[in-house]
DNA sequence: GGCATTATATGATATAAATCATATAATTTA
DNA sequence: TAAATTATATGATTTATATCATATAATGCC
């Protein structure tokens, strides 16, 4: 697939209350923010930022899946963060005034809104508000990425994939039919995830649907048995 | 050891610039903000604050060293955070109005201040600065946090325990020899760090002094080959 | 100061999971 | 649409590391 960079488009149409940690502004300010933010659209594969790049403002999702990730030892690749419609993305570098350390790349097209730096730190300076909202999700994501130390220290691989398919689950939710998972990740990217190799994603993924934990259907996962998941996603001896 | 709780005392002669995030304060500040603290002497292996308590205030360390840790599977104890004087704990419960998530204990006797909850969020939102600190130091958290996952879930257990003396020295510093760790943790309290069993922790270190990258003196370890060690803490096949 | 407890050390064994290998299925793209 | 590439699948083998076991050293305690 070739990526030639995202489509930019008017802004007219995209409302940014979409993004939770908006829905604290009032009717003035978020016409204010919808001066200073562009809207763009990118197809499935291509780069929002990278890794050692210089934030340029706050991406804000509007419609598509990100997956934040970061090229470890041997080049392998980490995927730190899953993001979904609604979600910020960049805010940690912008915020602290650093480099990217990951890599945002979409799973799937998307529509996403940039806010001019400077504008989103006069925002955040004069609506404490705002910027509570913005330190609550860093917040999230310290919690999430530490429940993951945990996990990684002290999980097996196979509790650790059963607890991946529980947390893409809780991220994306489910499809219309109430049990596939809402997004469709390869084998290695689950992998770079849970922190395996490949060959051992697929397999626990087989084995997983040999025990009618769950059903494959190409890059669809559906989630046939939510109890006995649970189960295997904890100490299980 | 028997932990009666920490010895309160007066707070005239302690120091709140000590902590980073309060740099930024001006003299009145300094002087508003140590009306609105306490200070506390906490012994060795005793508890700041604990898993699924409340937070009442923001922690300030003067002297002494803490551990942030948490209890995992099988009640495993997983070490997040390694925090030294000059830095601040239990912000993050504190600031997204959530129960903490680990417990911190201190690994030697150590003096800590404690900030008024109500008042800390009155500096933080009449001081973007200070706002901007503290944002700064969780953004930082959540860095470290990541780079973790990526130890963990990409490097094996050798790479990672040479990795843990570096960050041992980066975040403690040597002693006046220059290359004894300023810290004792025990090899359980390591393991519990790096993610592997006390026994492979132990026979690492034993391998790594017979190897002359450290030396051992008790639960005092010193480097004694340092490129050596960050070569082991890397990739090397 | 001696006894009990806990921490450190090291060997032996078992096992989870990586790696290597090969096959088939599914996508790309020419 | 065919060829090429990439993704998924699964078997065989190796290896890192946990676990179990036992010994010694260090520390806490009455």
């Amino acid at each position: 697939m070739k990526n030639n960079g995202p489509i930019e488009t008017s802004c007219v149409h995209c409302n940014v209350r979409l993004n939770s940690v908006f829905n604290v502004l009032d009717e003035d300010q978020v016409k204010d923010l919808c001066i200073h933010k562009s809207c763009a659209v990118y197809k499935k594969g291509q780069y929002v930022f990278t890794e050692n790049g210089l934030p340029a403002g706050l991406f804000c999702i509007n419609s598509g899946k990100i997956k934040l990730t970061t090229t470890g030892y041997d080049g392998k690749e980490q995927i730190l963060r899953l993001v979904k419609s609604g979600d910020i993305v960049g805010y940690r570098a912008l915020l602290s005034n650093e480099r990217y350390h990951c890599s945002a790349v979409t799973l799937e097209d998307a529509s996403i809104c940039i806010i001019d730096k400077k504008y989103f730190f006069d925002a955040i300076e004069s609506s404490p508000k705002l910027m509570f909202e913005v330190v609550k999700k860093m917040s999230q994501d310290l919690k999430v990425a530490e429940d993951h130390i945990v996990s990684l220290s002290q999980k097996n691989v196979r509790e650790r994939m059963a607890e991946a398919l529980l947390f893409l689950k809780a991220t994306y939710g489910f499809e219309e039919d109430n049990q596939t998972i809402n997004v469709s990740l390869s084998r290695e990217e689950i992998a770079d995830y849970v922190g395996t190799s490949t060959e051992s994603c697929i397999r626990l993924l087989s084995e997983f649907n040999n025990d009618k934990l769950i059903s494959l259907k190409g890059k669809k996962i559906s989630i046939v048995n939510l109890q006995k998941l649970i189960q295997t996603a904890n100490i299980e001896d």
